[in-house]
RNA sequence: GGGCGAAUAGCUCAGCUGGUCUAGAGCGCCUGCCUUACACGCAGGAAGUCGGGGGUUCGAAUCCCUCUUCGCCCACCA
C-alpha cells in the first residue's frame, strides 16, 4: 500500500481541520481513564469575543503544556468555557440595539435580557470555534458558560453562603460610577489614566471677614463645589489655622460653609484649604463620616447636575440644572472669573479614573452597593503564598500579587445591569426582612406574608468567574469530577488579571473547598506592535490569528508566539508585515517536512528497531546523532518542566535543522540509495530519530508532526497526541562520538569556507591536505574520510604524512602549488591547493580588479573624511558611520592582499 | 509619590547561579549556488567599544552604586 508522494511544500490548509478531526474523533482531548490528573482551566474568553493574537498566546501555552502531560501519560485535562461578561456583553448588544434606534429601557429587563439571550445564542460560540483552528486540544464535552443553570446556582450558593457567614454587607459610600454604563465599578474597573487637566484656585469669601479676605481652595473639578459641606484644613497647620471656626461663602450660592479641621488634609498640597464635598468625594467622604456631615448629591446618575433640594437652600444654580459635569465646569468657571473669584488656573497633570469597558470618566458618587469582607478571605490566600505553595512565574509577579492582598479592599460586586447573576436578595415590603436565598421564596420568611420584592441589581462578573477552577467541575455537587479534578496544576494568564481574578479565585477556592485552585501560575506577556503598542481594535494594530492559520498555518503561527516569547516579556509583531512576522514558523515546518519528505522515502517499510541493530554496525555519525538525540530530549524536557517553552522550541528547532537535516542527513544519503553496507543501520537511526523529533516538536506544532508521523511506516492508526513522551536513554550519549563528529565538522567548514573565498565552482571539487593536530583529529578524520569528502567536495583526503603523493607542507605554500591554508579551531591545519581547481590567472585578475576598486573606494572615502565641509555639516553619527565604512573596507582590502599572496600572483 | 521591568548586531530577542562569551539566534544585508528533501532552500560572509559613568574581582554583558531613556503596575494630595 503506497501513499501518495509528498508534496515539496508543506501545505498547512490541506491537511490541518482534519487532522483535528481525527483527534477529536479519538476522543484523545478527554482525559485518560488511568494516569495521574495534570488539569489547565482556561481563562474563559468574553462570549462575545472574537479571537485576537492574545487569545492566541494565551491558547498555545496552555495547549502546549497540555499537550505535552498528555504524552507523558497524565490524564490531561483542559477545560474550556466562556464568560458571559456582564458589562462587555450587555455594552454590545446596546450597541446593536441603538442601530435600530432603541434602548434597553424601550424593551424592558425581561425583553432586553431575553436579547443577549440570543445574541449569545447565536455568536456565543464562535471564539471557541475560532481555538479549535489554532489546534486547542480542550476537552470540548466539558465546555461550561457562566450563565449555565449548573453554573449559576454554583454562584448562588456562594453569595448565599458569604452572606450566612457575615461577609456580604450593603455599605453605604463613594464608589466609583459609570455615566454612560450607569452602574457602579469595582475598584479594579476603574482604571487610572494620566491626563492633562487643570487645577483651578477658588476664592471663598470670609463671611463677616474685611473686604476681599477670602479663603482659596484648589480644585480640579469645579463643579463639584455646589456639593460643598465645609471646608477643611489641617488642624496643626499654621497657616491656615485663622480660618478655623470661620464661615465662608459657598461662590454662586447663598449658602455658608464652615471651616474645620480634619488631619486627610495634607497642608502643604495647593493652599491648605480644601473644599469637602462627601457625595461626590471618597476622601471628603470619610470626612463626612467623621464629623456626621450632610451628604447632598448633586448629579443625577447620568452626572447631569441637579438641585439636591437641600434645606439650607438652593445648590445647583438653576441656569445648571440638568447641565453635563463637563459642561457644568465651564459654565461655573465662568460665572467664577466673573464674579472675580477664580484666583488661578494651573495646568495639572494627574490620574483620572475612567471606566475600563467605555472610557468614560468615572464620577465619585454615594451610592448603596453590595460588598464583599475581603480581609477574612485574603489571609489564607496570602498565607498560601508565602509558605510557598503557590507559585509564579515569573516569580516578581508573586510580589504584585501578594501587595494587592496585603493591602485588600471590600469588593464592591452589585452593578446596575441586567446581564448577568441577578444578586439573591430578598425584602419583604410588608415588615423590612431582608436576607439572601438560594431559592425565590414566595412570601417572607420572617412574616410569612407581604409581597416579596429581590434586588434589582446583578453581580460583577467577576463574582462568577472566581468560582471557575470549580464550579465548572460540577461544584457545589460531590461530583465525580470535581474530586477527580481539583485542583488544578497551572493557570495561564496575563499579569493585567492577577487582581480582577486570579486572586480572586485563589481565595474563594481556599475558602470554599479549603484547597488551592492551582499550584503555579504562569504569567506571559502581552502581545504588541513594532511600536510595543498592546495590539487593539481601537487602533487597528491587531493582527487576526485566523488570518496568519489561513496563510501560513496554526503551527506557524504556533510557532512563532511560542518562540517568541521568553517566559514574562512582550512578544513583538509586525501587524503590518505578517510575512516577516510569521515567515520562521512557516519555514520550519516546510523544512520538517521536507526533511520527513526524505527520510519517509528511504524509510521502505518498517525499519528495524534501534534495539535490533549491533552497535557495532553503527558509524560515527550514527553515534554521534543518536547521542545528540538524547541531549534534544533533555533539552526539550527539561524546558517544558521549568515553562520555558521557547527553549524548548528553540532546542527542538536547532536539533532538526542544525543537526539532523543540515549534518547527519547530508552524509547519511549514500547509505540510504539502493541497497548497500550500512543502509539497514542508518534506517533504523533515522526512524528512531525522526520519531523523536516529531515528539519533542508535536506539542509546539501539532498539526504538520501529526501529519508526518501518520506517513511513518508502521505507525498504523495510532495518533502522536496520545503516544508516550520521549526518555532521554543516557546509555547512548557518547561524548567521544561527539568530539569527533565536531572535528569532522570543522573540517568540513574550513574547506567549505576556503571554496567559497576562492571562488571555486560548485561543480569542481578541490583536494585537501590536512595535518591533525592530535590522534583524535587524526583517528576521526581517517575514519569519516568518505563523508568528510562528500560533505567538502573533495577530490581526495590526504592526511599529512601519510601519503607520499603530494607531501607539501600546508605552512608553506609554493608559488607552484598556489592555494589557501586554514587552522581548526583544535591547531589542525588544512592546505587546499587551488591550481587545479580554478583558473588561478582570472581568479588573480578577479580579485586584483576587486582590490583596485576598493583602493578607489578608499581614495574617495579618504578626500570625503578630510573635506571640512563634510565634517562641519555632517552629523556626528553619519560621520562615525563612514569612518567605520573606511577601517571595514580597509580590512578588505588586506585580506584580498593575503589571497593574491597565497595563490602567487604577481 | 511608591514599586517593578527593560536598555546586547539595521529589526526582534537569547545569553539563567560572574571564567568554554575571542558575545549568539531568527529576520534583514552581501557573495556564490535551482547540488534529484526543501530557493519557505544550500554554502560562505559582513555587521555589536553588551545605554553612559563609577565600583567589587585575578576576571563582568553577567554582581553593586549612580545617571539617562523607555515601558508597566500600584496610590484617597483635592
Amino acid at each position: 500500500m503506497t501513499r501518495p508522494a509528498l508534496p515539496p511544500q508543506y501545505d498547512p490548509s490541506a491537511t490541518e481541520s482534519s487532522t483535528y478531526r481525527r483527534w477529536q474523533d479519538a476522543g484523545v482531548f478527554q482525559p485518560r481513564t488511568g494516569g495521574e490528573p495534570y488539569v489547565i482551566v482556561m481563562p474563559p474568553p468574553n462570549v462575545t469575543a472574537v479571537l485576537h493574537v492574545g487569545h492566541g498566546l494565551n491558547n498555545t501555552i496552555q495547549d502546549v503544556l497540555i499537550r505535552f502531560e498528555r504524552m507523558r501519560g497524565r490524564a490531561a485535562l483542559w477545560l474550556p468555557g466562556t464568560d458571559h461578561a456582564g458589562i462587555a456583553t450587555q455594552n454590545m448588544v446596546e450597541r446593536l440595539l441603538a442601530r435600530e434606534g432603541k434602548t434597553r429601557f424601550d424593551l424592558g429587563r425581561e425583553g432586553f435580557v431575553e436579547r443577549v439571550w440570543q445574541y449569545v445564542r447565536e455568536t456565543g460560540q464562535t471564539i471557541l470555534d475560532q481555538l479549535k483552528a489554532i489546534g486547542a486540544s480542550c476537552d470540548w464535552t466539558r465546555t461550561r458558560f457562566t450563565l449555565d443553570p449548573g453554573y449559576s446556582a454554583a454562584v448562588r450558593h456562594t453569595f448565599v453562603t458569604l452572606w450566612e457567614q457575615g461577609l456580604i454587607y450593603r455599605g453605604h459610600r463613594v464608589i466609583h460610577w459609570c455615566p454612560r454604563c450607569l452602574t457602579a465599578l469595582s475598584d479594579e474597573e476603574a482604571e487610572f489614566h494620566e491626563s492633562d487637566g487643570k487645577l483651578y484656585y477658588i476664592r471663598y469669601p470670609v463671611v463677616g471677614g474685611e473686604a476681599g479676605q477670602a479663603v482659596v481652595v484648589a480644585t480640579t473639578r469645579p463643579e463639584t463645589l455646589f456639593g460643598d459641606v465645609v471646608v477643611a484644613v489641617h488642624p496643626e497647620a499654621p497657616h491656615t489655622r485663622w480660618a478655623i471656626g470661620r464661615r465662608v461663602q459657598l461662590p454662586l450660592t447663598h449658602i455658608a460653609l464652615a471651616v474645620m479641621p480634619d488631619a486627610a488634609v495634607d497642608p502643604q498640597f495647593g493652599t491648605g484649604f480644601v473644599k469637602v464635598t462627601p457625595a461626590h468625594d471618597a476622601t471628603d467622604f470619610e470626612i463626612g463620616q467623621r464629623h456626621g456631615l450632610p451628604m447632598p448629591l448633586i448629579m443625577d446618575p447620568e452626572a447631569r447636575l441637579r438641585d439636591p433640594g437641600d434645606p439650607v437652600g438652593r445648590r445647583v444654580p438653576e441656569a445648571l440644572e440638568g447641565m453635563d459635569r463637563f459642561a457644568a465646569r465651564k459654565w461655573t468657571v465662568a460665572q467664577l472669573e466673573a464674579a472675580g473669584l477664580l484666583a488661578k488656573v494651573e495646568p495639572y497633570r494627574h490620574a483620572i479614573r475612567r471606566c475600563h469597558r467605555c472610557d468614560t470618566v468615572v464620577e465619585p458618587r454615594l451610592s448603596d452597593q453590595w460588598f464583599v469582607k475581603m480581609a477574612p478571605l485574603a489571609d489564607p490566600a496570602l498565607e498560601a503564598y508565602r509558605s510557598g505553595k503557590l507559585k509564579f512565574v515569573p516569580e516578581r509577579w508573586g510580589g504584585v500579587f501578594e501587595n494587592w492582598l496585603a493591602n485588600i479592599r471590600d469588593w464592591n460586586i452589585s452593578r446596575q445591569l441586567w446581564w448577568g447573576h441577578r444578586i439573591p436578595i430578598f425584602r419583604c415590603q410588608a415588615c423590612g426582612e431582608e436576607w439572601a436565598d438560594r431559592q425565590d421564596p414566595a412570601a417572607c420568611r420572617r412574616c410569612g406574608q407581604g409581597p416579596v420584592t429581590q434586588d434589582p441589581d446583578v453581580l460583577d462578573t467577576w463574582f462568577s468567574s472566581w468560582l471557575w477552577p470549580f464550579a465548572t467541575l460540577g461544584w457545589p455537587e460531590e461530583t465525580d469530577d470535581l474530586r477527580r479534578f481539583y485542583p488544578g496544576h497551572t493557570m495561564v494568564t496575563a499579569a493585567e488579571i492577577i487582581f480582577f481574578w486570579v486572586a480572586r479565585m485563589v481565595m474563594a477556592g481556599l475558602h470554599f473547598l479549603g484547597r488551592l485552585p492551582f499550584e503555579w501560575v504562569y504569567i506571559h506577556g502581552t502581545v504588541r506592535d513594532t511600536q510595543h503598542r498592546k495590539m487593539s481594535k481601537s487602533l487597528g494594530n491587531g493582527i487576526d490569528p485566523l488570518e496568519v492559520v489561513q496563510r501560513y498555518g496554526a503551527d506557524a503561527l504556533r510557532f512563532t508566539v511560542v518562540a517568541g516569547a521568553p517566559v514574562g516579556t512582550d512578544v513583538i509583531l509586525d501587524p503590518k508585515d505578517l510575512e516577516t512576522s510569521f515567515a520562521p514558523g512557516r519555514n520550519f515546518a516546510n523544512k520538517l517536512w521536507n526533511a520527513g519528505r526524505l527520510i519517509l522515502s528511504t524509510l521502505g517499510g518498517a525499519p528495524e528497531p534501534l534495539s535490533a541493530v549491533p552497535r557495532a554496525d553503527l558509524e560515527l555519525a550514527d553515534r554521534w546523532i543518536l547521542s545528540r538525540t538524547q541531549r534534544a530530549v533533555k533539552a526539550v524536557t527539561e524546558a517544558l518542566e521549568r515553562f520555558r517553552l521557547n527553549d524548548a522550541a528553540g532546542a527542538a528547532y536547532h536539533f532538526l535543522w542544525d543537526e539532523l537535516a543540515d549534518w547527519y542527513l547530508e552524509q547519511v544519503k549514500p547509505r540510504l540509495y539502493g541497497q548497500v553496507p550500512g543502509g539497514e543501520a542508518a534506517r533504523a537511526v533515522l526512524a528512531h530519530v525522526f520519531e523523536t523529533v516529531l515528539k519533542l516538536l508535536h506539542p509546539v506544532i501539532p498539526f504538520i508532526t501529526e501529519e508526518l508521523w501518520s506517513h511513518l511506516p508502521g505507525r498504523g492508526t495510532t495518533l502522536l497526541a496520545t503516544a508516550p513522551w520521549p526518555v532521554a536513554d543516557s546509555s547512548w550519549l557518547d561524548p567521544d562520538a561527539e568530539a569527533r563528529f565536531a572535528q569532522v565538522q570543522a573540517l568540513v567548514s574550513a574547506v567549505r569556507s576556503v571554496r567559497a573565498e576562492y571562488g571555486v565552482h560548485p561543480s569542481r571539487t578541490v583536494r585537501a591536505i590536512v595535518r591533525p593536530a592530535g590522534p583524535l583529529a587524526a583517528q576521526a578524520f581517517e575514519a569519516e574520510r568518505r563523508t568528510i569528502e562528500r560533505l567538502a567536495k573533495l577530490a581526495s583526503l590526504t592526511l599529512d604524512g601519510e601519503t607520499a603523493e603530494s607531501p607539501v607542507p600546508a605552512a608553506q605554500p609554493q608559488a607552484a602549488t598556489a592555494g589557501a591554508h586554514a587552522v581548526l579551531p583544535d591547531g589542525s591545519t588544512v592546505f587546499v591547493p587551488l591550481a587545479d581547481a580554478i583558473d588561478v590567472r582570472k581568479e588573480c585578475e578577479r580579485l586584483s580588479r576587486e582590490r583596485e576598486r576598493l583602493e578607489r573606494q578608499l581614495e574617495a572615502q579618504a578626500a570625503r573624511l578630510a573635506n571640512p565641509e563634510f565634517l562641519s555639516r555632517a552629523p556626528a553619527q553619519v560621520i562615525e558611520r563612514e569612518r567605520a565604512k573606511e577601517r571595514s573596507w580597509r580590512e578588505q582590502r588586506d585580506a584580498l592582499a593575503a589571497k593574491l599572496r597565497d595563490l602567487g600572483c604577481s
